[in-house]
RNA sequence: GCCGCCGUAGCUCAGCCUGGUAGAGCGUGUGCUUGGUAAGCACAAGGCCGCGGGAUCGAAUCCCGUCGGCGGCUCCA
């Protein structure tokens, strides 16, 4: 993101019938006013004494306005060459604006076609006007376009009025506020052209989507174009390739990575670090199976709720499924024995690949394979443990962030139930007729009924899952972490803590997750035998740090763009020889570090010194060596890291050094 | 799964619109060059133009289907 140049607004007092325009006068880069947190045009005319701040065109809320008025500006380009055209909906986004557009399908050549429309309209600084209209009138106005008339059907209440915007001969409907005239649109571009559904709904008109942005000054738009090169140069698809990490065969494996050795390394390296965690915590490693008997599935409410997104087959006469989930396995793992209220918690870890079949369209590269790791855990606790484990578990999170990323930029969501909408996760329902209390497994049960009574009048009780939630909420706020909650994003079997990195572009990444399950232990009868000799429920608390070995390489490799800690790189230190002359010298270095645990190589090529740092550029060593007769000389090493950054080290200070920094994990170089 | 775009040498891509049987750069091999921090020089090898079908005397090129990839939408245990 752009940053925005602080500008001073002053609150102004404005008179009853006094325009904005002419209260905010002489400012410059004016383009709105607020006043009591809602937005006017400046066109508008207070309606009693107020106080009222300008909003300037760089700042969050201008912005807004600015991107909002560049969607119309769109609207009005395509109706100009598409006279067919529907505009449905265009609203601003966090970088930019989209508008819907019901149309016949269009290029990316006619995208430029279209934004040279729009720069036309811009020349030509057309007024923007507002006009207060009743609904019927609206209606009457856009009674070509169903979209708009829906829109405004819903929006607007019988009888009542709001507000149209036109610019020229268009005209849309809209609240607002937008900027007085087009000609404050200079800093536009069009970004692409793709689909959407009405309403996001798969069964209604498919819209032409095109998305552009805007900015108050060409200069900040050319630094977000900058930005948007640089994202697509650090794309860990591209990184991966120039590195040899991983292969994606799509025709023998579509959607499935294939590691290379170096991509191996990594992935080892990761496993390696986690297990260390996992050892010093009391987490124990297990092992289960790739696939399962369906009876595992239906019993865990995978079946009722994910079957058409796990491989399953057939072998005779019996079902099978690829795990989509480590959770099942290890409950079988557990329940192998009776558990007394002295033995728990229990910790069961696993590198465990699962397989999803991911659909066509949704699969890309390692954020969404279709058979990844994760580093997976299993706690089964008892209610008093819960808390303690989860604030744990959270520990471990921020530890392992500061040995990936420099600056760990963590948020934390809380995942909850939706109670409006319980039907897509594990619930309790109480018989209103008996007072029965049934376990309903996933939506796709059907029609609920009491298992006891048969009655179908059942309501739900969300006793565990608010004892659930509260428990994790307790955690958070004991770390004196700040979270977001979001109702209806929770796992169907328990709420969870989804933990988010941003990366050095400001991306925002999903990794690490808690949940608490009440449900999953009760579907498989686990239970632990309490002080008293009495059977009691066992919970579980389901945790990956890394989330997925997959997602987690590519958030590193985007945002370090390829150049990974030491620790983690497949390329510790490549020797380089100047010439042949200095290659004895080469190989001994080579292999004092190799003996050293370092993964370290001799560059053997044929050529100049330059073609040869410029050829392994694209596999981001950690180090390169240099060399040459000076260096023999003087027992020397000319070190260059992965930033371009060089100095001269003995060679054996150089080795200690970078021993150090590699069993430390750092995160910082040698260099630096 | 849906909409759009795309699929040509190991890699990145041109050729396709306007049909006449395939090109570049990088990489690889060989030879020369023994080089001091982001491309030394030359030559050579390398392609069922994703796959299947159709119309055409003739298809990488046009049409249909299919399998993949990408951008979105929807979904994401």
């Amino acid at each position: 993101m752009v940053s925005l140049a602080e500008k001073i607004a002053e609150p102004k007092s404005i008179k009853k019938g006094m325009s904005f325009a002419h209260a905010f006068s002489g400012m410059q880069d004016v383009i709105a006013a607020k006043s009591d947190g809602i937005l006017h045009d400046l066109t508008d005319v207070a309606e009693k004494d107020i106080l009222a701040t300008p909003v300037f065109k760089d700042s969050p809320d201008g912005l807004h306005i600015l991107r909002h008025s560049a969607a119309h500006l769109l609207a009005q380009a395509v109706l100009q060459m598409y006279r067919n055209a529907k505009p449905n909906a265009g609203p601003p986004t966090d970088e930019g604006f989209y508008y819907d557009i019901y149309m016949d399908p269009i290029s990316s050549d006619d995208l430029q076609a279209i934004e040279k429309r729009m720069k036309e309209l811009v020349a030509k600084k057309i007024p923007i006007v507002k006009r207060v209209l009743p609904r019927k009138e609206l209606l009457e106005i856009f009674k070509n376009n169903k979209f708009k008339r829906e829109r405004i059907e819903e929006k607007v209440l019988e009888g009542s009025s709001s507000t149209a915007y036109s610019q020229a001969e268009f005209t849309d409907f809209c609240t607002g506020p937008h900027v007085p005239n087009t000609g404050y649109l200079r800093a536009i571009k069009l970004l692409s052209v793709s689909s959407a559904y009405y309403k996001g709904d798969e069964n209604l008109e498919k819209m032409v989507r095109i998305y552009g942005t805007a900015f108050p000054d060409s200069r900040s738009l050319e630094e977000f174009l900058r930005m948007r090169a640089e994202a697509a140069k650090r794309d860990h698809r591209r990184i991966g390739h120039e590195m040899d990490l991983f292969v994606f065969n799509s025709e023998m494996a579509p959607g499935f990575p294939l590691y290379t050795p170096n991509g191996t390394t990594i992935r080892n390296e990761m496993v390696k670090y986690m297990r260390e965690m996992n050892q010093s915590r009391g987490w124990e490693e297990v092992t289960t199976p790739h696939v399962f008997r369906d009876e595992l599935w239906k019993r865990s409410g995978h079946y009722a709720k994910y079957l058409s997104d796990m491989f399953v087959f057939e072998l005779k006469g019996d079902g099978y499924g690829l795990k989509p989930m480590n959770c099942p396995g290890h409950i079988q793992v557990f329940d192998r024995k009776v558990y007394s209220y002295r033995d728990l918690p229990v910790r069961y870890s696993e590198f465990g690949t699962l397989y999803r079949y991911e659909k066509s369209g949704e699969v890309g590269g390692l954020t969404r394979p279709r058979s990844f790791t994760q580093d997976d855990g299993h706690a089964f606790v008892r209610m008093d443990q819960i808390a303690d484990e989860i604030s744990s578990i959270l520990e471990v999170i921020r530890e392992v962030s500061t040995k990936l990323f420099r600056v760990p930029l963590l948020s934390f969501d809380l995942s909850l139930i939706d109670k409006n909408n319980p039907e897509n996760f594990l619930v309790s329902y109480k018989c209103r007729s008996c007072g029965h209390i049934s376990e309903i497994r996933g939506k796709s049960t059907g029609n609920i009924s009491c298992s006891n009574c048969s009655s179908g009048d059942l309501k739900p009780d969300f006793t565990k899952w608010d004892r659930a939630s509260s428990y994790l909420a307790e955690a958070l706020d004991k770390a004196g972490l700040e979270y977001r909650e979001f109702p209806g994003d929770a796992a169907f079997y328990g709420p969870k803590i989804d933990i988010h990195v941003k990366d050095a572009l400001g991306r925002d990444w999903q990794i690490s997750t808690v949940q608490v399950d009440f449900f999953m232990p009760g579907n498989f009868g686990l239970y632990f035998v309490n002080s008293e000799g009495r059977k009691e429920d066992i919970i579980m608390i389901h945790r990956a740090v890394y989330g997925s070995l997959e997602r987690m390489m590519a958030i590193l490799i985007e945002g370090t763009a390829g150049k990974l800690p030491t620790w983690l790189s497949p390329h510790q230190v490549f020797v380089v020889p100047v010439s042949d002359d200095s290659l004895e010298y080469a190989e001994k270095v080579n292999r004092h570090l190799i003996s050293l645990g370092i993964r370290s190589r001799v560059d053997h090529s044929q050529e100049s010194v330059s073609k040869k740092i410029r050829t392994l550029h694209d596999l981001r060593p950690s180090y390169i060596l240099v060399v040459g007769a000076k260096e023999v000389e003087n027992n020397t090493v000319t070190v260059r890291d992965a930033f371009n950054r060089q100095a001269v080290f003995s060679y054996m200070d150089f080795a200690e050094k970078i021993s150090g920094e590699i069993s430390e994990r750092r995160v910082t170089n040698l260099l630096e």
